[in-house]
RNA sequence: GGCUCGUUGGUCAAGCGGUUAAGACACGGCCCUUUCACGGCUGUAACAGCGGUUCGAUUCCGCUACGAGUCACCA
């Protein structure tokens, strides 16, 4: 049975390159029917945020990854937390001590720093590994504050396997003594994450390729214990364009790339799981645009996933996100686009109309007050607008002609929709001699004011009704 | 700097020894049209460089260049 998880630390808001890693985590598991694991590593008390958690787990409620096991919902694992694991790891790491894989080391941080100082490229100079037992008992009995460190080879080479960029060699000789337990009797990421992997029964171990040369230490903490290792497989990074022109792994100052700046900004959590799937996997079928999470679940195969680093691109996100708003139905984009509503709307707006016209014109929900707000109040505009090439209206006579026969018929209609106002006014082609084009243009200019919008002149009249209809064009005539 | 990984149009990417080197976004043009958008059609644009291996390299190997990651009592 195949087993993922996803162990982010609680450390502030959901990057969109920490989704996608849990995104194509949950997939891998549930491309087998697998389990899914959420597991909290908070092992580090002095970066912890408060209420880290709760967005973490929001943010997989709403984008439907829903986990098997973990902190709320249970598991025959648990905890799921590691600080309520503290006395799991301990234990593993004395008996690492015994196995003789790792070592006590009561090495002060002053003294570490004065090594680094020295030669920033040094690292650990093994000094307790080399302690004698006796040293090391009278440390402890005397209560020095200690670490636990693992014990590399010195020589040799450790190679691992990873699904994606293959075979991975590091000369052991490269390897630090890393830390496995820190003086406040937590462990480092380096070592519990190995144990709890284990003990959960993780498969299949999803994560950024920034621990690519790291695993051959992890690796060596599996063959320590005896363990099988598992199936690594390391993601392609996210990268993020700076302004000139380079790139650099994805941050904030790229933007707006938690999750859930992403979705404050308009985005749907649907558009933006579609797009994150393919920035670094491509599917082997003949659908290759637009996933479901279901249909992701099928199709995702980890041989298509990239070795190479992706561009976050906001601009194809936002194509996406027009494509799913398009898709809507007009009550869920009501409902959806509610919340960015600020503005007043007078009850002689026909909202639902508006609301139908604005759906296909908008790539993002917070496009939506910008968008609408010429229905409620009609903005400051000069006359030359009314000019038009194309529809050849060089003269102002004209629009005021177009206008007063417009206004008169307008009077006299009372049923304000989109085919009565067209087929009303379209008695004017003949008794004008203008093209439909050309006496729309006149009109829609006067009852909108601007040289673009979303929909015809007789849908906006529709949407703002007959009062505010004649209103704008008296307004126009007057400019005129 | 050492080590590890990567490199197909501006971006995402297909390709896995022989192809007119797909497709998508963006950009340009045309059509549709009651403006805009949508939609339809279409165009510009790429195998980092140099050596091998091979009858033949985008594809395999090596070197160079460039880019990235990593070298914490952070994950």
């Amino acid at each position: 049975m195949t087993v993922t998880r996803f162990a982010p630390s609680p450390t502030g808001y959901m990057h969109i390159g920490n989704l996608r890693t849990a995104l194509y985590s949950y997939l891998i598991a549930k491309h087998d029917d697998g389990k899914f694991i959420l597991r909290i590593e908070d092992t580090d008390r002095e970066r912890l945020v408060e209420g880290a958690t709760d967005i973490i787990k929001s943010t997989l409620r709403i984008t439907g990854l829903s986990y098997d096991e973990g902190p709320d919902v249970g598991g025959e694992h648990g905890p799921y937390v590691q600080s309520e694991r503290k006395e799991i790891y301990m234990e593993y790491a004395k008996k690492l001590v015994e196995l003789g894989y790792a070592y006590y080391c009561f090495c002060t941080k002053e003294r570490l720093e004065e090594l680094h100082a020295e030669d920033a490229v040094g690292g650990y100079d093994r000094h307790c590994r080399y302690l004698s037992p006796e040293e090391v008992q009278k440390n402890l009995e005397a209560g020095v504050p200690f670490v636990i460190r693992q014990k590399m080879p010195l020589d040799g080479v450790t190679s691992y396997v990873d699904s994606v960029f293959g075979e991975i060699s590091m000369n052991n000789s490269e390897l630090q003594d890393q830390i496995l337990m820190k003086a406040d009797g937590y462990p480092t990421y380096n070592f519990c994450h190995v144990i709890d992997d284990h003990l959960m029964g993780v498969t299949h171990v999803v994560r950024g390729s920034e621990y690519l040369t790291s695993t051959p230490k992890y690796v060596l903490l599996y063959d320590a214990f005896g363990w099988e290792r598992p199936t690594y497989v390391h993601l392609p990074l996210l990268m993020g364009k700076n302004e000139d022109g380079s790139v650099s792994k994805l941050s904030k100052r790229h933007g707006a790339v938690s999750f859930q700046d992403l979705l404050n900004d308009g985005y749907l959590s649907e558009a933006i799981i579609n797009y994150i799937a393919l920035l670094g996997w491509c599917p082997k079928g003949s659908q290759t645009e637009f996933f479901t999470l279901d249909e992701l679940k099928a199709a995702f195969t980890i041989d298509g996933v990239s070795k190479s680093p992706a561009v976050f691109d906001f601009e194809k996100l936002l194509w996406f996100n027009g494509e799913y708003i398009h898709a809507l139905d007009d009550a869920k984009f009501t409902e959806l686009v509610a919340p960015y509503i600020k503005l007043d709307i007078p009850s002689t707006v026909n909202k639902t109309k508006m609301l139908a016209l604005l759906k296909t014109r908008i790539a993002k929900l917070s496009e939506i007050e910008e968008k609408m707000s010429f229905f409620i109040s009609l903005p400051e505009y000069d006359k030359e607008l009314f000019l038009n090439k194309k529809n050849k209206i060089a003269e102002f006579d004209t629009v005021k002609l177009v206008l007063n026969e417009a206004k008169e018929i307008l009077a006299g209609v009372d049923k304000f929709d989109n085919d009565t106002l067209f087929s009303a006014l379209s008695v004017l082609n003949e008794k004008l001699g203008m093209k439909t084009g050309t006496i729309m243009w006149c009109i829609r200019i006067a009852v909108s004011g601007m040289s673009a919008t979303p929909g015809g002149a007789t849908e906006i009249m529709e949407v703002i009704g007959k009062d505010e209809s004649l209103k704008r064009i008296d307004i126009a005539l007057t400019k005129l």
